[in-house]
DNA sequence: CATCTTCTTGACACTTTCTTGACGCTGGGA
DNA sequence: TCCCAGCGTCAAGAAAGTGTCAAGAAGATG
């Protein structure tokens, strides 16, 4: 997951696209949306994004369809989403190139995890997903994080406020930035908490008495050392 | 699993060749597909796979035949593939050295889970999956474990389990990445039931008293030592 | 059908993690 | 120099999560 991949997001019932967009949003992807499958070939075409998910069910053509001719030139994850009763229209699907079908309905959690499962296969390993810096090693896929080989001990918390970090290295990430993304727009306020956490996680990860790998912005925010 | 074993996949159908190519992925195969016995045969003889699932039904000729050919030389597990109504077909297969049959229509996890039968049984001690850890030992193969060389009963959920954690050794594998993966979709949520088998396995792998093997990451999931 | 194994569930004590308020420190502005 | 807003740290209580036991349900075996 380097950026926030760009997902295509096609189907014509306005409250699905819109129910996927705040799914995606909030497991960090960036949802392209369409409703016709003219549009989504259109918007594959001008700008190729990261994986699609596409309704077996569009007005001007079906999911099969639209499937096939992204197939004729590019490689993209593509996801089907298939109505209950629609058993063989998702192995048509397969069949024409498609990489996962995601059953109607569905929990965003279910989605979420065949996206993110259909994208690691789609890149054979970018390299490792674990950053070394100074000392510090960090495996973002295997939750995992050593100093000078001992291993370090996160919680979720302290965990995910590092992922957030590390995955913005070198960028400063405002406050609110890091309350949003780590506790959730309720918190967006509540700098003490973030303060209290970061204390934690610096105390784990940093050289007693320095701060060398996460800086403070001093009433902006934090960044992560490049 | 060792290392995700080829598995040639033989089907004249496009969707079904496709439908398999998924499931087979899913479940940690690489499928090597091929659409005619012919092929089937040249792809066996060039590169042997490690096992086959071959359909009753082909082109050129039939399963049987494409079974008896390959047992002429070969004892790759095969799985037969049949629809209702060619029951007397499995049969002839069976005769022909095949492995065991499935159905069609036939669920993911069946097929799976025969195939993982006729793997496990056809390398009786190839030795090689095993795992020791500080005097554990874990054959994934033989399904069996021991520890300071005395043999430990696992039931089969608790092996499943087991076999998932070490697979994915060093990696922090959630409650609901083993949950789904041991128990299926539907338990996801299930935390008691994972705390319990969790506790039943410690207590038949861990010294008294110690978590070694399985670690606890609270309020995200499990991981098994390195 | 009886028996044995395995799985699931609820209760409860225990542990870890999160949140909150207090407090001392620092550096820039008045 | 004093003031003060913002920061880092600490400790304690609240909240959330975990390990274990035991009993009943479900399933397999013979």
């Amino acid at each position: 997951m380097s950026k926030q991949p760009r997902v295509l997001v096609c189907d014509d019932e306005p409250q699905i696209l819109r129910a996927l967009r705040v799914i995606l949003r909030d497991a960090g992807f960036e949802a392209v949306p369409a409703s016709t499958g003219e549009e989504a070939l259109d918007l594959t075409a001008v700008r190729p994004p990261g994986a699609a998910i596409l309704d077996l069910m569009l007005p001007d053509m079906d999911g099969v369809e639209v499937t096939r001719r992204i197939r004729e030139w590019s490689e993209v994850p593509i996801l089907v989403l298939s109505a209950v009763g629609e058993e063989d229209r998702k192995v048509e699907a397969l069949a024409a190139g498609a990489d996962d079908y995601v059953t109607k309905p569905f929990g965003p959690r279910e989605l979420v995890a065949r996206l993110e499962a259909a994208l690691r296969r789609a890149q054979p390993e970018t390299g490792q997903s674990t950053i070394s810096v100074e000392g510090l090693e960090i495996d973002l896929a295997a939750r995992f994080v050593r100093r000078d080989s001992a291993e370090i001990h996160l919680t979720p918390t302290e965990f995910e406020l590092l992922r957030v970090l590390v995955r913005n290295r070198g960028r400063l990430m405002t406050h609110r930035d890091l309350l949003v993304e780590v506790w959730g727009i309720e918190y967006e306020d509540d700098l003490q908490v973030l303060r209290a956490h970061v204390a934690n996680l610096r105390r784990k990860i940093e050289p007693p008495g320095e701060h060398v790998f996460i800086r403070t912005d001093p009433g902006v925010g934090y960044r992560f050392a490049e």
